[in-house]
DNA sequence: CAGTCAATCGAGACCGAGTCTCATTATCAA
DNA sequence: TTGATAATGAGACTCGGTCTCGATTGACTG
């Protein structure tokens, strides 16, 4: 787990905390330092594993509760490939408007932006009558990678 | 539940089965007579609970079980919207290359197509090295009936 | 620095969609 | 009809995620 400096994203966390009256704990503490001490996309589960690693005490609980608040402060992104887990993006604030492709073998995940996509999307919900809150582009595809391996469950890329 | 007249699907399912050396059951006449006697999407519980009104020995498990033998044929669809559960379409092979957008609050489900949406995504997915096998776009929204109403929970549309 | 008390905690029960096992039943080709 | 075996139902099980509840603790007060 690489360990960039992401001192604004936390501190912006803590304030986010004050502004709601919540409190700033030990466990919160170990979870927040872990989420913004990676770079890496991780599941609920992962994140539970690696802030133990800092502070055994966190509980399964408190990282379920602590992840609705990342989200709601817009600085954690939650997203769903249909898999029967969610994935977070910790390095949300920097680059909020990218879509993702996913590999349907290997569990690959690009990201990507695209104003073009942006504005179609935007013009189709609207002639619809919906006012888009997210998009989620979903692209299930096979990498190149992949196609030359001719399989590559869970191969590294 | 209308009852459209999809006897063509039907027939295809049943020569799906043949070709694959599977055999047409009473429970399994029950849950495909009922899937292509509807245009409505549904969840795999509630094909259950229609199923079971045609022959109440049909269990969970068959439909289970048959669920992924009917999106295997091509003849439905599956779709995973972040909710809990997925979604099928039992009218699938009449409008193969649609996408669907969901209001979050109601869960209303439109289904759109769009040439230049799907140029662009192969455009995108080939750039960055895949190939797409199936492209979902999801449009999480508020539908403009939600936004006069200002809460439409589970409303009917 | 002690006192207060609601916010927070951990453990584990619980939930619900979906899967799996296994003994029994039913299809269908011969 | 019969035999090989595909398919079945009941219910145990899995697994991500939620909820409950009694114990703990952060943060403010004095």
């Amino acid at each position: 787990m690489p360990t960039p400096d992401r001192t604004a994203a936390k501190e912006k966390f803590m304030a986010f905390l004050e502004e709601k009256n919540l409190r700033i704990t030990t466990q919160r503490r170990a979870i927040v330092d872990t989420v913004f001490g990676t770079d890496q996309h991780f599941t609920a589960e992962q994140l539970l594993e690696w802030a133990r690693e800092r502070d055994e005490s966190v509980s399964r609980a408190t990282v379920y509760r602590t992840l609705p608040l990342l989200t709601e402060s817009g600085l954690v992104h939650e997203m769903d490939f249909g898999k029967d887990y969610k994935i977070y993006d910790p390095n949300y604030a920097d680059h909020p408007n990218h879509n993702h492709i996913i590999c349907d073998d290997c569990d690959k995940i690009v990201e990507f932006e695209s104003d073009k996509l942006d504005e179609l999307e935007n013009e189709i919900s609207h002639k619809l009558g919906f006012s888009v809150k997210s998009q989620q582009l979903r692209i299930n595809a096979s990498c190149e990678e992949m196609k030359k391996l001719g399989e590559c469950k869970n191969k590294d890329h």
